[in-house]
DNA sequence: CTGAAAGCGCTAACAA
DNA sequence: TTGTTAGCGCTTTCAG
């Protein structure tokens, strides 16, 4: 921590100015690169000033000036509780940082109050827009405040599509899971969906039917089981995905997956040998340390956040009232084989 | 998205003034609840053109009139790759709103010109501090930009001691987790550390001797071992463990545990009955997931967040030199029992 | 090429 | 009790 008792005022333009024996609009053409031409002499002294004084400009200063910020709002509902949030942050800000831009964090865990407060300070900044963005895929209301500001959702959506969004195409993801495993050749494949109703759980769904579709094959209903989206459910699973007889698992995420990988070791079972397993999401923690390592598809929330701010400034736009859907890519490891009966 | 097209200029104090037939100092008494005596009147009469205007503070305004913004700065070299960061912004952001104080997040992922520009940029906004953070706990070299601004190190700290820093209380997370072993009976305890030189593996290797010491047990180094820090290491050292004859394990983190799991499995032996697990770190999603759940001890990354920007308000403050150590506290779960040779 | 001056929206004396 | 008036640090015409 510095020492500084807040005795030294910061130095300012004047200070460089006046260092540097010019006006202050000189030294501000010189920082900004404006197009003046400025002597060459002078400029070197300003700039000399500049080092010598340690000069920051203030950006307070010149937002109120420029009569806006270069900031860009980020609500997030989990920053905590998951490690996707951090994920979309990142997209976010790379994104942002290019354009010039910083982000502004709020992390709302949920809490209402939290989350008008965090919004209402955004607006106060004048951000030049906001991210609201959920942790899983969902339908959303958009909270109150954001009616005042440029708005687009991230991961989430408008029930009505009142609000640009971008989320993740859960169908093409659904597709890609399959297809990892119509590859290898596997003809009976099972899926182990959610059984909570929501855009991953339908749009994984429909993925399945399609690639199957795609590869010639039935859509069996025997072969889908709804259960709970979590290692619990997996676990659970087992009895029902081996009177399936599939050769090939697709879970609707990875800790379905990583359950089922414990009960199937129950029964000893091994993966991929008795039966291939695919996961969703991509959870790093997980899928890339489960033994053997889990094949999933992973949900693109660098990509979210980062479309997320080029839809915000306007860079690329949704077609029509759709969120704009981004690319759910397969990430082979290795709970894939050939099918052995095949 | 909203349309208007900065069209109309946004609702400023002297609008709210004149619609309420009142001088900006006047509306500005209101807004901020100052001590000044207003009419029960005029009070209303703003309140009411606020209500009508939509009028929203200029935050930008403000902090300028005032010499300083209400922004703490964190700058985070892993928001993206680990849970953990997500847990200390949150710690952090819970406090500074509460002290009024807006978090400016800037990830950047261990790249250097990211750090610079985002510390720069910081700087600029005449942030009132800033809490450089690391993932995972460790020695730093402060970065250059960084000693214009009170700064305190969060989860890692500067080898000379020079800048405030709040790190986690390896020694007692050490001493918690070989107790959670010694509490259920165990006298024959194995400790698989990290080869990996840093404050964590010294830490709670000594808070584990000290835990030994306070049962009158000795410290037997046959006990103890080094290994990977991840899922394989763990996996790799089961017959190290079997050979040791130990009835309980401190593993150096909840990955190392998780890899332990799998290892004991194919050698047929079962957590808790044949083997007490406890693990590190307390990462939801492997330790309350796994089966059976690993009792750990927790890294306390929200309380470092948090504690991290009360040094910086100048709230608390650590003693001397040293670190402020925040205490690891145990997570029991059901990787535990009482050793059954006992 | 460079400087003077008028604000950006708001706060804080100081007057009235 | 309320209004007037300086600025905060900076950008930006507009003159020299």
């Amino acid at each position: 921590m510095k020492s500084e008792g807040g005795t030294h005022r910061a130095v300012t333009m004047r200070d460089v100015a006046q260092a540097a024996g010019v006006s202050v609009s000189t030294v501000s053409h010189v920082v900004n690169d404006t197009g003046a031409r400025i002597g060459a002499e002078a400029r070197e002294r300003v700039r000399r000033a500049i080092e010598d004084l340690g000069y920051r400009p203030n950006a307070m200063a010149k937002n109120l000036v420029k009569g806006g910020s270069r900031f860009v709002g980020l609500v997030a509902d989990a920053i905590a509780s998951t490690p996707f949030a951090g994920q979309i942050i990142h997209g976010a800000q790379d994104e942002a940082w290019q354009h010039g831009y910083v982000l502004l964090v709020a992390n709302t865990e949920g809490n209402e109050a939290a989350e008008a407060s965090a919004i209402s300070m955004m607006l106060e900044h004048k951000v030049r827009g906001v991210l609201y963005s959920t942790w899983y895929h969902r339908a959303v209301d958009l909270p109150a405040g954001l009616t005042e500001a440029d708005t687009v959702l991230v991961n989430c959506f408008s029930a009505d599509g009142s609000t640009p969004a971008v989320v993740p195409d859960e169908r093409s993801g659904g597709r890609e899971a399959a297809r990892l495993l119509l590859e290898q050749g596997h003809r009976r494949i099972a899926f182990l969906n959610t059984r909570t109703p929501s855009p991953a759980r339908d749009g994984r769904l429909e993925g399945y039917r399609e690639a199957l579709g795609a590869a010639g094959l039935p859509f069996d209903l025997d072969l889908v089981a709804d259960v709970r989206p979590d290692q619990e459910g997996g676990y659970a699973a087992v009895d029902k995905v081996l009177a399936m007889r599939a050769t090939g698992v697709f879970c609707h995420n990875d800790r379905v997956a990583m359950g089922l990988y414990d009960g199937l070791r129950e029964h000893g079972l091994r993966v991929p040998d008795d039966l291939s397993v695919v996961g969703f999401d991509n959870q790093e923690v997980i899928a890339a340390h489960l033994r053997p390592t889990l094949s999933t598809v992973a949900l693109p929330h660098y990509e979210l956040g980062r479309r997320g701010v080029r839809v915000l400034l306007g860079l690329e736009a949704p077609e029509g009232a759709a969120p704009l859907a981004v690319n759910c890519p397969p990430v082979p490891r290795s709970s894939i084989t050939r099918p052995s009966e095949s």
